[in-house]
DNA sequence: CTGAAAGCGCTTACAG
DNA sequence: CTGAAAGCGCTTACAG
């Protein structure tokens, strides 16, 4: 790509009339340098648009400033949350950061990782819910551990089963139950629930704090009573025009995403039933966007900012040989107007 | 940050009993390797799971397989469109992407820029609207330019007066005064606009437009109609505030941005307000979540996975030496239930 | 086809 | 404090 030569170290000590060495110490500042010389390298350096070569930089043992960020897809509502707050800590730590979209491809997923060891990242941060796939594990694993031995810093958002790894765990199960307990309250007694695929412990965990919930007042949900369908928007458009095709008899529908209820307020509008007024509607994550619908959804509320910034943190600071730590990040019931209050039947 | 050491090329070789060279060839399959080495180099780089150092590679003269992408902030839907085709196309070159945020920080965004720079990233695009500002212009340019001499190619969506490099632009003057058209055609003659900075060109454009729409049916636009305000939700939401809180007499409000017009959405429930009954929105991008507001909004569509890819394939393709190209990207104007036709008064 | 060697652009002990 | 030199891990002419 690069025929025309860059700007190096070398054209900077000539021009300063200096040696490599001290213009490479006054460019960094790590030994004193005579204040003259220093003068001369720095004036060098800016007259000739000077900037290092990171590669080289790398290769000869100056520190790393890049994270790897993987994430399932950058313009999910839900990660654009999590990623500011991942922006602003590798800000603060003066870190640049890469960030890449699997579009949940097992295979895209590893060749990235594989990308950012390849580069010598100092950390990569998994962003997203798990699959519970062993073959998926395995192949994870098998990138994840040798960049890890060569000293990669590996934190993750979400329970992932086998990683070895610091994690920042969203309280999915028992946000899921503090929100069936608050709709079983409002007097809902028949739910419905949009999942996505049941591979995602997202998806697993939040379908089964769910129905604890449920159960601490007596009702059970049923197999039958949950749909599954893409964990996006369409997909939660998709599911409840299945559920409203097939008929049902839920006072209640319980989306695992507020992206999916984002499909399901959708397809409800479009079929002419009115939220809350003809049935209620649920989601989870709390994305902005969420309070300017109408009606305003009904959630459990996640700090994504705060998860980014705790899962950065926990990537920068070091922990070799230490065991690995989890960070347990509460959801809370967030009522808004989609839900109401029901009266028993 | 690195005290274990790396498996390296020399490990490989040693342990398939072949050269360095002979281990780097039968690696990157550049040239013909006899068969049963190649065998024995494979099966030793997995079984230590080698992964090459880029930055060895990068510095020996190996292409460079990343591209940088600096934004105001990931986490606009506006962006988020828009990352989807990058990420995309980036995927079809097998390009690692390093997604940046600026916040519409000067200082940051210079700084990413030098940090691309330093990685010798093959290629920079600049996402978003430009400043019209004089210093900006010229921190950016000192910036730019030694990074093109060096063989870097950059390619920007959006508008920039100064800088010389392939770009992206949406008909944002034209896609404005389409709209206008429409509305007056629905026979609104009295508007207001809220704005976000005037120093971004995207704003200058938008309001130029749309002005000049508005003039072919008779209807000026004063300067008093335009209120200014951060170029976010929430400055969507402080503008119409401020409208409603000095009182107006507009039976059409435009707000430059979707993301804008969901802020004054807001205002105007939180008001009392309806839409489209007391008063009629428009916005422009047509952000994908603007359908499932309510009422969904009337807007200008910018295909924005299209303006992605275009930008990402213009960047890639080379251009040296070549004079800079300005790819035009048309919006569509798109009629929903936010506006509504008025009788003329 | 294969190997020894130079070189990419830095940083950092090691002597002065 | 300063400089000559080794070394980081690769790739690629250049000879065999």
């Amino acid at each position: 790509m690069d025929d025309r030569p860059h700007v190096t170290l070398e054209d900077v000590a000539r021009e300063a009339q200096v040696s490599l060495a001290t213009a490479s110490r006054a460019l960094n500042g790590t030994t004193k340098v005579r204040s003259d010389l220093r003068e001369r390298v720095l004036a060098a350096a800016e007259q000739l648009a000077y900037t290092p070569n990171a590669h080289a930089q790398a290769l000869a043992g100056g520190a790393h400033r890049t994270v790897g960020v993987i994430c399932h897809d950058v313009s999910d509502p839900y990660f654009a949350g999590i990623s500011r707050g991942v922006m602003r800590a590798a800000d603060e730590a003066g870190l640049l950061v890469m960030l890449a979209s699997t579009f949940r491809d097992p295979q895209r997923e590893i060749a990235y990782i594989s990308m950012l060891r390849a580069q010598r990242a100092s950390a990569i941060l998994l962003v997203g819910s798990g699959f519970e796939d062993r073959e998926w594990e395995r192949a994870l694993a098998a990138e994840i551990e040798p960049y890890q031995r060569g000293g990669g810093q590996v934190a993750v958002v979400s329970r992932h089963r086998t990683l070895r790894v610091d994690s920042v765990q969203p309280e999915n199960r028992e946000g899921a139950a503090q929100l069936a307990r608050t709709l079983t309250a409002q007097g809902h007694r028949r739910f419905a629930v949009l999942a996505g695929p049941r591979a995602l412990t997202t998806v697993v965990d939040r379908i089964r704090g769910f129905r604890e919930g449920l159960a601490e007042a007596g009702v059970e949900l049923a197999e039958h009573d949950i749909v599954e369908a893409a964990f996006t928007r369409d997909g939660g458009h998709a599911a409840m025009s299945e559920l409203l095709a097939r008929g049902f008899d839920a006072t209640c529908v319980f989306a695992v995403t507020d992206v999916m209820a984002m499909g399901a307020l959708a397809a409800l509008r479009e079929a002419g039933r009115s939220v809350p007024e003809d049935i209620s509607l649920a989601g989870f994550d709390d994305i902005p966007v969420v309070r300017d619908l109408a009606p305003p959804l009904t959630t459990v509320a996640l700090p994504l900012e705060e998860l980014g910034e705790k899962v950065m943190e926990l990537a920068v600071r070091d922990n070799r040989g230490k065991r690995s730590r989890i960070l347990r990040m509460p959801g809370t019931v967030v009522v808004r107007e989609s839900t109401r209050p029901i009266a028993d039947t």
